[in-house]
DNA sequence: CAAGATTTAATCTTAAACAATTTAATACAT
DNA sequence: ATGTATTAAATTGTTTAAGATTAAATCTTG
């Protein structure tokens, strides 16, 4: 059952999550920086741009994110204008997040933002990564049996 | 070309990368703290066990990380016994990590792991949240034309 | 060989992540 | 109804992640 080759790094499924995740992240920065938004908090305002007001705990449930993550970074978008912090009156233990009118006109300067990030991948990604990853995933696609979480 | 559905949070490929990464890193915290590592420093200890001794610079090529994320994590393990920084002589730019017989060691304690995390997976990732991902994954192998990185 | 460019790692700063704990509100069982 | 359990968010402390910059060594090129 356990075999040395279990350690090696490209036999870890986990790691060309854990890189892919990363690089593309990178790839946003810039685009991001823009309209002054970091990765995560995007991630925050493209469930806001479908559904306008949300409780914290739902939120999280989307982006599988515990308040220990959400609370700081809601605040910080909160201090940008971007929504506004509110504790329902049905139940005082939740908090209710409302896109504000600047958080709902930032919406069109975001809808590039797709399209512009596919041009950052062939112009700015080394392609040495991108193989190195496609290599990979590749190799996970193709044999099952090696298969390390 | 632009399309007003580019911005929903599920037609976006690089969510579930980025969630995926975090729930397997979060399976792994409970396994990799018996050996005293977190993630990263685990991906840098199965490098290390692989190869014994390598510079900054290749490590980071390897993990897709720079020296402002790496030096820290490695002066942490340092610290902990499990490896040595010093300069190359053939060039003094050059950190040459190596692995200590203490780090040597840990090598033994970890060869469960692989297996261990696949029962983890099993018993504490709530299965709603594997049900999220791999439906995400499915939308996108099953339908290219909406991918948005 | 000397000036400028490049490479390598370290430093500084900001922002996520997340475990563990705390606080407050609500549900629930006797 | 009251004490106990549960739920929701916030707080605390530690570790990553990464852009921007710095410092030192090495390479390059005239």
């Amino acid at each position: 059952m356990k075999n040395d080759s279990d350690l090696f790094l490209d036999n870890q499924l986990c790691f060309p999550f854990y890189a892919t995740s990363r690089l593309i992240t990178r790839l946003y920065q810039p685009l991001l920086k823009k309209i002054d938004l970091t990765y995560p908090q995007y991630l925050v305002m493209l469930v806001l741009w479908e559904s306008d007001s949300i409780i914290v705990s739902q939120l999280g449930k989307r982006l599988f994110l515990n308040s220990n993550t959400l609370t700081p970074l809601l605040k910080k978008m909160e201090q940008k204008g971007l929504l506004i912090r509110k504790r329902s009156n049905e139940d005082e233990r939740t908090v209710i997040i409302e896109l504000t009118s600047k958080g709902q006109k930032l919406k069109t300067k975001a809808t590039g933002i797709p399209n512009s990030l596919k041009e950052q991948l062939n112009i700015n990604m080394p392609m040495e990564d991108i193989l190195e990853l496609k290599k990979s995933l590749w190799k996970f696609l193709g044999n099952f049996e090696t298969i390390q979480l």
